[in-house]
RNA sequence: CGCGGGGUGGAGCAGUCCGGUAGCUCGUCAGGCUCAUAACCUGAAGGUCGUAGGUUCAAAUCCUACCCCCGCAACCA
């Protein structure tokens, strides 16, 4: 049996100076959708997240809590992995940079990077502030009305000249470019590779890779009193993960890495960084860099009752995972900016969880479980509107798997709700609850057909829906080993006869409490 | 001249790259159905596509200028 083929994402690690907030919830949420519809394609996934513990911000908000930055770190980052868990995101690892391994790996890349003559020792200058500990541009400080320069957060700063290792990425441009010809969907969407781009061609400056200025950081190899500059060990965070320096490990086999899926605003980072890193220690970029929109919470604000609704959390509590999931994945484009709201997430989580999928299960359901022996009814001769029910349903694998090489999850779902739709209207043509009297057997037909929509839908809804679909799949006793995505189409329909058990709502309409009370 | 996104029926969006009857979801109104989670189905109303010019037989779609909104603003997704 030939090996599955491997699949390594990742998303961003991100920075735990702080709690964890919608966009790291977003984040977390679109990679799970992507690792898990890979997963049921039959890929072999490795799906990793995790955590940033190092650099400046961390060593600053612990010392304004009067903690070290480990203890931040030991503090906040269980709060990321809580909400990874809490959202149903199956990672596979979640990484801190704090690990031992990670040391490792950052050291061995430097020394690589170092080997290969692209790192030097040079002055770096600039303003900068004891007490923020940063390095500010002279257009970022101001002189105040007493004659002193401060920076923006009004400290005093002043003239510093420190001794830093430099990177040679001006040496790697030319690379870069070709790199980013030969490879056109390295980066998406097609706005953000046309920054990088033009920023690549305006020409790269070397980059100051160590600090003496703060100790929080990982040890530059032989150079006491130096640490990483935090974007050199935070990016190497995705070869820590599958082995690296052990290049001969299994898990390295892993590399290079399928996809990041990153912010939009670190784009820079891993689209010009890390290559330019990964080229001069040897080793292949990486195959794609997504950069994600933001999320913006415009318009109405929230009613009190709902709490604090950006912590993904309360989010969560409130509307529930799925529908959650289902909102962000469905609503925004993605690569798109998007925005939600109270009143957006129940209208669209009602509409299209609620009212057409759950409710075309419901009323399906229920009808096999009066009418049918609650069995999977028998099928008839098919009508030319079973057999183009069932073909938009078989045709949604391939439109969805369209949508994927480009991580369109909107897409995906756009696909499958169109089914959904029109499943509905197919329902509401038959008139099963005539043909109960009129023609069971061809009752029974129908309900066959739609029970076999539901069951594709529910496959294909899997990666965003997960918890929901795996109940609607139980109502359709669907083996376990049959929900993947080999299970579509034609082959897999679902057999008369089998027993069900009673049908029960799983995606219930978002009812708000304090409808009347409010206003 | 900081960077980026955007202005299309009541709301949110697609369409703009490759000009040629303006489409979708929600909402509203009317009807249908009664299997179902006050759900589902059918139909209707509603837009001079930010403004002003220009190119063209023809522009939401190309060009020019301007107005307005929003986000980010140097390591925050």
């Amino acid at each position: 049996m030939a090996a599955k083929p491997r699949y390594y994402l990742t998303t961003a690690i991100s920075y735990p100076n702080g709690a964890p907030h919608i966009g790291h919830a977003y984040e977390a949420i679109a990679s799970d959708a992507i690792a898990r519809f890979q997963r049921l394609d039959g890929y072999d996934v490795f799906f990793m997240t995790g955590v940033d513990e190092h650099g400046l911000k961390m060593s600053q908000t612990a010392a304004k809590e009067g903690v070290t930055p480990r203890e931040l770190a030991d503090r906040n980052s269980p709060r990321f992995r809580a909400m990874c868990d809490r959202l149903n995101v199956s990672y596979d690892r979640f990484i801190r940079t704090t690990e031992p391994a990670h040391y490792r790996a950052s050291e061995a890349i430097w020394s690589k990077m170092q080997a290969a003559g692209d790192i030097y020792l040079d002055t770096y200058a600039g303003w900068y502030s004891v007490r923020d500990e940063a390095y500010y541009a002279e257009s970022e400080t101001t002189i105040g009305s007493d004659g002193v320069r401060v920076g923006p957060q009004g400290t005093p700063v002043e003239w510093t000249e420190e001794k830093t290792y430099f990177f040679r990425l001006s040496a790697y441009g030319k690379r870069l470019l070709d790199w980013y010809e030969a490879h056109p969907d390295f980066i998406l969407p097609e706005t953000r590779r046309n920054e990088i781009v033009s920023f690549v061609k305006a020409g790269l400056q070397d980059l100051s890779i160590s600090r003496t200025t703060l100790n929080w950081g990982v040890p530059v190899p032989g150079a006491p009193g130096h640490v990483m500059y935090v974007w050199v060990d935070a990016l190497t965070n995705y070869l820590t993960g599958v082995g690296y320096p052990d290049e001969k490990a299994a898990s390295f086999k892993l590399w290079p890495a399928d996809l990041h899926v990153i912010g939009k605003d670190i784009v820079r980072f891993h689209a010009v960084y890390w290559p330019a890193f990964l080229m001069s220690a040897g080793l292949a970029p990486p195959k794609r860099i997504h950069g994600h929109g933001f999320l913006f919470n415009r318009g109405e604000k929230m009613s009190k009752s709902v709490g604090n609704v950006v912590d993904p959390f309360a989010l969560a509590d409130v509307y529930g995972v799925d529908p959650l999931r289902y909102f962000f994945l469905r609503e925004v484009p993605f690569g798109q900016d998007g925005n939600y709201s109270h009143e957006a997430i129940v209208n669209r989580t009602n509409a299209d969880l609620a009212n057409d999928l759950g409710n075309l299960a419901q009323r399906s359901l229920t009808m096999i479980n009066k009418n049918c022996n609650a069995k999977v009814p028998a099928v008839g001769k098919l009508s030319a509107a079973d057999e183009a029910i069932l073909s938009a349903a078989d045709a949604m694998i391939g439109q969805a798997r369209e949508a994927m090489k480009t991580q369109q999850l909107h897409l995906v779902l756009n696909a499958v709700w169109l089914v959904v739709a029109e499943a509905n209207r197919y329902f509401a043509a038959a008139a099963p609850w005539e043909l109960r009297k009129s023609d069971p057997a061809r009752m029974q037909t129908v309900l066959w057909v739609t029970a076999e929509v539901v069951r594709q839908v529910a496959i294909l809804a899997r990666p965003f829906v997960p918890a929901g679909a795996e109940r609607l799949l139980d109502l359709l006793a669907i083996q376990e080993n049959a929900r993947d995505f080999n299970a579509l189409g034609k082959g897999g329909r679902i057999k008369p006869g089998a027993p069900l058990p009673a049908p029960a709502p799983v995606f219930p309409r978002f009812v708000d409490k304090d409808a009347d009370a409010a206003s």
